[in-house]
RNA sequence: GGAGAGUUGGCAGAGUGGUAAUGCACCGGACUCGAAAUCCGGCGAACCAAGUUGUACUUGGCGCGCAGGUUCAAAUCCUGUACUCUCCUCCA
């Protein structure tokens, strides 16, 4: 959430940096508009009220001297009634304004390609060549069929489309990719945590996915009245229960930066995707991603966004895995966001670079949101940044690995720094069949 | 799922309709060569608004888990709700 007082006190430059992310500078005039009007309601509301404190403090005197104050009484009968309109009206304002706030992207950074779309992202920096072969690399769902490692079928079967079976070395895959990436995070210090996977509310709107996103989750229905949703969703990403594990705390300075790593499931619904990637790891209605999050002092922020790009590069580096860095335009990068680094590993059959991972500096707008703040060395309190980034996408991880290290018989090798995770396995070679 | 108890400042803890005791902690001062002890004074965090102005202060609002209601006035009465604890039930 933007801070309104920003807004009033810059509203050119608020128009200008948010019409990069196609918000229409009428809407910051209203909310100006609004918030005028609000502020002199609020005004009103106060200066009555300051009147009957006073006053009920003189009838209090007057009971206790046992005079009569019924003058008095009636008086503040009117006021009482003045004030309840007041503060309705500052209410109706209130969450008319807070209703359009919340719907209001991140401000973009200054170095921030502008651009309505991808296209106008620009490539930071690339990590070794794509892979060549001297045969046609298949598509790791045929590779995952053929070595029957992955079981489309059957998980269309119990599930529907978009979920999979992995299988035996499959199975083990996937642990490996996720413990290699748990274990290098812990390492770069990271804190290793266990979210739960079901969020309230409040948290969904704290790190900015409600409440305009809510089409793109799962949330519990009561199965008694399939029409009431339960104050529950099913977590979209680790970073909403990470950065909500923030949310109403006041942190010690000198503990920032905070860095901690989880592994999740997580759950989307990816509505308006239909007919995108319908074959495949890369876009699964559940699938698993280790999560990296910062909260750290403002001043830090750039910094620590830089940091937390180079940490999951790094896992990418020690896979062997070519991708490049892209940073987003600010028409593509996310609702939360000043900026992201979207890291893009190279995918051969689909001869092109594909996102598994996308780390962004959110500033204030989700710690104003979920009020995270911290106190400072004079003991005054602030409020934090956010960062959150992908470290990395497990499945996608492992449907690249199959890719680039598959062998022209069908085999896959297992990347080097994961022999150890395999039990020693240095190669995925066809599985028996379970029925 | 059922029953009960609870939620008040950094911590402890009183307060059953008149505007949040008290203690500890903390901050300032006195005493002292200095410290401790003692004494005096201050002190709920955050938030919002207006003003002086410039970033600190003044005034006001708000503030007793949260949200409503009753009332001239609510920590206190009423309704709803969240969470914590205990017991029962169920359960990996």
């Amino acid at each position: 959430m933007l801070d309104i007082k920003v807004i009033r006190q810059n509203a050119d430059w608020a128009k200008e940096k948010l019409a990069t992310r196609g918000i229409k500078p009428e809407e910051i005039d209203k909310v100006i508009e609004i918030d005028q009007k609000r502020r002199e309601a609020l005004n009103k509301s106060e200066t009555l009220k300051a009147k009957r404190n006073q006053v009920s403090k003189d009838i209090a005197q007057a009971k206790r001297n046992k005079e009569d104050a019924s003058e008095a009484i009636k008086a503040m009968r009117e006021v009482g009634g003045q004030i309840k309109q007041l503060d309705q009206e500052v209410e109706d304002l209130t969450e008319k304004q807070r209703y359009i706030l919340l719907r209001l992207p991140n401000f973009p950074a200054d170095s921030d390609p502008i651009g309505p779309d991808e296209s106008y992202n620009q490539e930071v920096r690339k990590w070794e060549e794509p892979t060549k072969f001297d045969f046609k690399p298949k598509a790791h769902w045929d590779l995952g069929t053929d070595l029957d490692i992955l079981d489309w079928d059957r998980a269309a079967k119990v599930s529907g489309a978009r979920f999979v079976y992995y299988k035996g070395a499959g199975a083990l895959l996937e642990r490996a990719v996720f413990n290699f990436f748990l274990d290098e995070n812990t390492k770069e210090g990271y804190t290793e945590i266990i979210p739960p996977y079901l969020v309230n509310d409040a948290s969904m709107q704290g790190t900015g996915q409600f409440p305009k996103f809510h089409e793109d989750v799962y949330t519990i229905v009561d199965n008694d009245d399939p029409d009431k949703p339960r104050d529950l969703t099913l977590i979209p990403t680790a970073e909403v229960p990470l950065v909500n594990y923030f949310r109403d705390e006041i942190i010690s300075g000198d503990k920032l930066p905070i860095n901690v790593t989880a592994l999740s499931p997580a759950f989307r619904s990816e509505a308006g995707s239909a007919g995108r990637d319908t074959r495949g790891l890369i876009r699964m209605h559940e699938f698993r991603k280790v999560e990296m999050v910062k909260v750290c002092k403002p001043e830090d922020s750039w910094n620590q966004l830089e940091e937390l790009t180079h940490n999951a590069e790094h896992l990418l580096q020690k896979l062997g895995l070519p991708y490049h860095v892209v940073a987003l335009s600010t028409g593509d990068a996310s609702f939360t966001s000043a900026k992201t680094y979207d890291l893009e590993v190279w995918m051969p059959a689909q001869d092109k670079y594909r996102e598994i991972s996308s780390c962004s500096n959110c500033t204030d707008f989700q710690a104003r949101r979920a009020q995270i703040r911290y106190r400072d060395e004079d003991g005054n309190l602030h409020l934090a940044h956010t960062l959150n980034g992908s470290g990395l996408a497990v499945g996608r991880a492992v449907a690249a690995i199959m890719e680039n290290y598959q062998n022209e018989d069908g085999s896959i090798t297992v990347p080097e720094v994961l022999v150890p995770y395999m039990n020693g396995m240095k190669k995925i070679v066809k599985q028996d069949s379970l029925i």
